[in-house]
DNA sequence: ACCTGAACACCGTTCAAGT
DNA sequence: ACCTGAACACCGTTCAAGT
């Protein structure tokens, strides 16, 4: 029901998985949709740069107004691109909540899902890195910056609830600084950090790519170990667990990931 | 020298710190500064997303070929800007390293230093969370790419000094896989993230401004706990470092922002 | 009610002519 | 050797006309 307050009959479609009153909303949605993995596929071959509102049009069956029609802008584009991939991590994580495992363990899945998702889909990971940049806040439509935060609601949600589970199991000290969202935004940080720093780093520049995931799980394992999430690395073997989560949970994305890097 | 080797002859204003042989050197470099200056003020004004090579020429006493001669094109700018941006956070980085206190402090110092930057100059933030994006990072040029790199990698020293120092004083653990460049990432990433989001986040979202200091202290103390990096926050009030830092490294800046936000 | 695409304003970039 | 700015190609956006 919120959902609708945010959504006239010009931008519905980000609520793809709502039902729709009619087929021509619907209708409505799925062409946002096919647009949006046009426009991404278009990125993805041409480099992210090259994205034009004219090679667009010219790719897809319909007219310029039709295209805008459904962005009022390029970066509201951008934005839409964004946020789609937020939904796309959304599905990961509620997968990686499924891990068989300690809280920290899932913890550590949703991590890795997070990182997944950006080795495999660049181009989605640099639209949410975009969207986080003032040129396209400044110019994204209003409804879709709302549609956004709240998926990144959404996201942090899961964080949250592993904390609050960690806190009550007595695996993590209860405080009032520390309060499950304020650990949530802290990994989230790291993470998002460290994909971005490590997307941007070219070739030649400081480590290479396979120990970039080597640093993502220390990085993650700091973190935790700071908060006192016990069991602490030094009594669980995590990197282990990271291998556990791979196969179990992941084994057909890292074989598509690894089929990409070779 | 090696500087020289990345710097032709209209690329070399980046080389600003080094000495010229001629003067005609040392004018084209002063007058890249001004341009930059200008295009920041013009980011300030108008908002980011405004900013124009055309508006850039009006504002200034040349022609589009002259500031054409300095960046190559306009992501060749922006890329500009935030080397810039770096430059001024290397000083704020050595004057954070005079701190009086123990490793940790310093380390803290660095990152306040690092938070003071990006709330002192928000364009200047922006630029650099541009830059790392794909549409930036295929238009600049290679000369100036290289130079961003150098400067990285200086800003990256002085967390691998700290580190370092703290693991020959044994107030920090030493390990082949937490080598001072390991921890360095980590901080960089959690501050990086940490910037990026509370940038991002508009007004009513998530924590207010207020709690954004408070959050930052907490991560950097989640971390560094998590690399058992003593004195650890259980033993140590690094809430009251942090005002220490404030009062006595960057009284001046802090009074700065705080006008800011009045 | 929605789609269309010509038309417009503006922006990034180049380069022949000038000094 | 460097500067100039007219000129060009392209891009984002709009909107009157059409269905």
């Amino acid at each position: 029901m919120n959902f609708k307050l945010n959504c006239n009959k010009q931008n519905d479609s980000t609520c793809i998985l709502q039902g729709f009153k009619n087929k021509r909303q619907r209708a409505f949605a799925e062409r946002e949709q096919e647009l949006l993995s046009l426009a991404e596929g278009l990125m993805d071959k041409l480099g992210f740069a090259a994205l034009t509102m004219d090679k667009l049009v010219a790719a897809c069956d319909y007219s310029k107004g039709t295209v805008y029609n459904h962005f009022s802008s390029k970066e509201d584009l951008l934005c839409a691109l964004c946020t789609r991939s937020m939904e796309t991590e959304l599905a990961l994580f509620e997968r990686a909540m499924t891990f068989n495992g300690c809280n920290r363990e899932k913890l550590l899945a949703v991590c890795f899902a997070y990182r997944l998702h950006a080795l495999l889909n660049p181009t989605q990971f640099y639209c949410v890195l975009s969207a986080k940049t003032p040129a396209v806040m400044e110019k994204a439509s209003a409804a879709r910056l709302e549609h956004q935060q709240l998926l990144e609601q959404a996201l942090g949600e899961v964080g949250d609830k592993i904390f609050e589970q960690a806190m009550s199991n007595a695996e993590l000290p209860q405080s009032e600084q520390r309060a499950a969202s304020q650990l949530t935004f802290a990994a989230w940080a790291l993470m998002f950090g460290s994909n971005a720093l490590f997307s941007a780093a070219s070739e030649a520049q400081m480590l290479q790519q396979l120990d970039a995931e080597q640093s993502i799980l220390l990085n993650i394992n700091l973190l935790l170990d700071g908060m006192q999430f016990s069991p602490l690395s030094s009594e669980h073997d995590y990197a282990q667990s990271w291998q556990r989560i791979s196969d179990q949970i992941f084994a057909e994305e890292v074989a598509l990931v690894k089929r990409k890097v070779r």
